[in-house]
DNA sequence: ACAGAATCCATTGACGCCCAAGAAAACCCA
DNA sequence: TGGGTTTTCTTGGGCGTCAATGGATTCTGT
């Protein structure tokens, strides 16, 4: 199946277009739209990007919530801020001028793997704001209690 | 199944590639991806490595966590720094500058098994770290108690 | 006709693949 | 058991392919 990971800085030319990492793209081989759905995230500064599979999953997610409930209703918004970006022949994709400004991307994009679904940052605030994570990873003794490998009982 | 135990020093070449300890490799032979996963431990001056069938692990455990959520963003760093590095025809990988300036590796890279995952330092870094380590186990006479074989009532 | 967008083409630099020794371990036989 | 042989693993370098990049050209709608 395949997840997105790592970190892949490329860059923006003139016309704003974007080489999506080859290992990125190859998770799209098998689905229907050969591009990526982006949305700003409400979090950090930066750009949520997801095939359209995942997208359709956040749709569906959506429709659990109450109608007309507030929460629907604002979450609604990474939908209707969400742009359908298509791979170029090249496998790049041209992202939008006020989605560049509002985070701050100049001439290169971080591209951040994070499993089902990737991100978009200015190289250097993605350092920025990962580094003290890092640190509070190291000092706080992270831990992760792994769920148990589906195929059998024993691990 | 097998698992990845002892240690293992390699060279490193001009182009930045590294054997993989064959004894490692085979482990590697019902994996999907003929490869490894590698990011930078928090605990130790070294790098982390596993196959692909244990990163799926780590993200559909990260996805049992809420989206947007912060345990989420902290826990994505394994994901997010971990990259994807591929054996060649003779098994060996490019171990990224950044991360062998990260711990310090030159020439040569110690492989250290770690059960179902792998470590990989330099060389005299994980010596240094090992003999106290060792010395605290024989004097605090370290025990472990083993967990039933799951298979048969005979021992 | 013009601006913006999509397609095509050329360059370069990194990466994977192939071949060819060294080095080490396993093997065999006396 | 020892020595010699064979196989396997590791290491090194050359070369071709492909991904990333930049630019030119064509297409589209207004």
């Amino acid at each position: 199946m395949g997840v997105f990971t790592g970190t892949h800085t490329n860059k923006v030319d003139k016309k704003g277009r974007v080489s999506v990492p080859k290992t990125f793209r190859a998770l799209f081989e098998h689905e229907g739209f050969q591009g990526v759905y982006v949305f700003p995230s409400f979090r950090q500064p930066a750009l949520e990007a997801c095939p359209e599979s995942f997208m359709e999953r956040i749709v569906d997610s959506l429709e659990d919530l109450p109608m007309f409930s507030d929460e629907q209703d604002d979450l609604s918004i990474i939908i209707e801020t969400a742009q359908r970006l298509a791979f170029d022949t090249e496998g790049r994709i041209v992202v939008p001028d006020d989605f560049r400004s509002d985070i701050g991307i100049d001439d290169e994009v971080a591209f951040i793997g994070r499993g089902r679904t990737f991100q978009m940052w200015t190289p250097q605030t993605y350092a920025d704001a990962r580094k003290p994570a890092f640190e509070r990873a190291r000092m706080q003794g992270l831990t992760l209690k792994l769920r148990r490998p589906s195929g059998s009982g024993e691990d």
